[in-house]
DNA sequence: CAATAAACTGAACGACCGTACAATTCGGCA
DNA sequence: TGCCGAATTGTACGGTCGTTCAGTTTATTG
């Protein structure tokens, strides 16, 4: 018997194989047999293992559980135990680099993706999803910023915070930066580019919380 | 006969009621029968005003495309025209402001998710879709950036674009904001949120170009 | 070895998709 | 009024979709 975490090897390539279809194409984009295709299976055994197709969508994001938690973790260490002075900027970075760093992995690129999907869809399924994994981030995150900025009012602080998720998300998910720069600017290397969003991220807040 | 930006009732309704849906769901999840049925009209009608299913989804972007060349007129004067030590500011601003003054209105909101799809989705005819419509004015606003920020490596540059541009479309995009906020924050009114977008963006590009 | 459960598979079902087309209605002009 | 092209529509086609299920293979245990 496998547990949750050691998947056999064709369930875990149907995972895998169904991460890069939904990232590359919307959910009603990607068909069953796409996904059977992808990870050398046959159709039915996708239905055998994961149910129905909404059902496989939801397991991707479970399967990621862990990684968000862990990051909520970070958020909450960055929080308490950071030198007096620093504490926004080690905020921003447990929000920022566990992303970069995850990115860097394609599994990791393909469920960012995917995430940035399921903020633009509006859907009761991916509103229900992103509701269920990402607002008590948001809101952790939120909360350390105003503990962080005392002196801000609460208005800039969720624009903010906004602004921030917008930034490192979009990030993640567009490498037209790539050919744009010619190549300049890899998009997929977390150490070149997070000195520059973290740099970005930080001022950006401090300034945007000094206009309220 | 009507020409093109006086579209027939009927003509018209289709067009509006596709980008109400485009923006809603995804490409394919979006049925012409759906389309039909939020215009009020019957299926075989949109065919016969804008033949296939793609042909349609290229014409919302057509009709929005003297909007585009706007925005590039007003980056372009804001460039050239601005009072000296102003100039960043004056760029953020032609680059922003319109498209929060689009966002206002529900039409423009719904194009905003078009766009943000067609940055994520990894077809050939989303990627083509903004290579040929956004490209041009990703490259003037970097060009732009450039000269008012001599000191700037080059570098540093192309990722503030990036994420300038991804703090601006998220927030267009995501309303999430207004449900984490108690509605503190109204996702659609582009004077409240202006000003902190505006600070935000400027303050980050001035950051992160001083990384390099 | 036999037996029983788990893993796996091919084929087929009904539903829905985009599209095409013949038929019909409409609006202006002779 | 009659006519003609544009506007409009109901319908049906071939194809793909998600899902199901009976059947086969594989692994495990007594």
């Amino acid at each position: 018997m496998s547990s949750v975490e050691e998947l056999s090897g064709k369930k875990r390539a149907i995972l895998v194989a169904a991460e890069k279809c939904f990232a590359a194409q919307s959910y009603e984009g990607v068909s069953i047999r796409d996904i059977a295709h992808e990870a050398g299976v046959p159709i039915a055994l996708i239905g055998y293992y994961f149910g129905a197709k909404n059902e496989l969508y939801h397991a991707i994001y479970e399967h990621h559980s862990s990684y968000i938690a862990e990051r909520l973790n970070g958020l909450r260490h960055a929080r308490m135990h950071s030198a007096p002075g620093t504490t926004l900027d080690a905020i921003v970075a447990a929000f920022v680099l566990p992303v970069l760093k995850l990115n860097e992995k394609a599994e990791g690129a393909n469920f960012s993706r995917m995430v940035m999907r399921g903020v633009i869809d509006q859907h009761e399924a991916s509103e229900r999803i992103t509701r269920e994994y990402y607002d008590p981030m948001a809101r952790e995150f939120i909360a350390a910023l105003h503990d962080a900025l005392p002196h801000a009012n609460a208005e800039s602080v969720y624009w903010s915070y906004q602004f921030a998720l917008g930034a490192l998300l979009h990030h993640v998910v567009d490498t037209r930066i790539e050919r744009l720069s010619d190549g300049l600017c890899p998009a997929r290397q977390a150490d070149l580019a997070a000195p520059f969003l973290l740099r970005f991220i930080t001022e950006g807040i401090k300034a945007a919380t000094r206009v309220g």
